[in-house]
DNA sequence: TGCCAGGCCGGGT
DNA sequence: ACCCGGCATGGC
């Protein structure tokens, strides 16, 4: 067991390759990304992003002042779009109110930045987790439902396995290294877009078949 | 056409 | 402590 999470490792890296992750330019665009994507398509995501980028609004400032209602327009393609205009806002108003800078905000231990996340509302482990390793660049593992499914394909997991259970099995395992965690949660993303999808019944070429 | 996508919250048992 | 419905668009 302790040796496949490290073996699933070499075996996606040598199949896929580095995957320079996460999509985005800044780590703002990274965390308003997080948010977006919450239970969505990364395509849909993409157009929300777009829509802000035309608007010009990717700054704190910016997104401190614009109305819910508007912001709720920009974002209407990444789905949900009401509730996450009123997370985007809740996390821009946690920041603001508690740092002068995203990097101030950044600039404290990770468990202090988790815990600060998960204040929030809107953001669970997941958000969390994902703007502290890819926004923040702090070493944290990232648990989402392609990482649940791939391990219980693999009977590593039982199905109800929760999501700090999951993240233990990893972090137990692996040296606790930034760039390490980054790409092995890009390339679980990956093989589980190709392979691991809820409905995919054929896993004939999957990289992973015999692990 | 229907089902799914890189969650999370709140209310009911 | 679980369980479940709600939230919503675009793509295959």
């Amino acid at each position: 067991m302790a040796h496949k999470i490290s073996e699933i490792y070499q075996i996606l890296f040598n199949h896929y390759g580095p995957q320079h992750w996460w999509p985005g330019d800044t780590p703002l665009e990274i965390m308003i990304g997080a948010v977006l994507t919450q239970n969505t398509n990364w395509q849909n995501v993409e157009k929300a992003i777009d829509n802000l980028k035309a608007a010009n609004l990717l700054s704190l400032i910016d997104l401190a002042e614009i109305a819910p209602g508007h912001l709720a327009e920009l974002i209407r393609p990444s789905g949900y779009y009401n509730l996450k205009a009123g997370r985007l806002k809740n996390l821009v108003t946690a920041i603001t109110d508690q740092s002068e800078t995203l990097d101030d905000f950044f600039a404290v231990d990770r468990e202090t930045l988790r815990d600060r996340l998960l204040a929030i509302k809107g953001i669970g482990p997941e958000t969390a987790d994902s703007i502290i390793l890819y926004a923040a660049e702090k070493p944290i593992f990232v648990v989402d439902a392609y990482t649940h499914r791939i391990l219980l394909r693999h009977d590593l997991i039982w199905d109800d396995a929760d999501y700090n259970e999951i993240q233990s099995l990893f972090t137990d395992q692996l040296e606790e290294e930034t760039p390490l965690f980054n790409e092995y949660h890009a390339l679980l993303v990956q093989v589980g877009k190709d392979f691991c999808r809820k409905t995919n019944p054929r896993c004939d070429s999957c990289p992973l078949l015999g692990v």
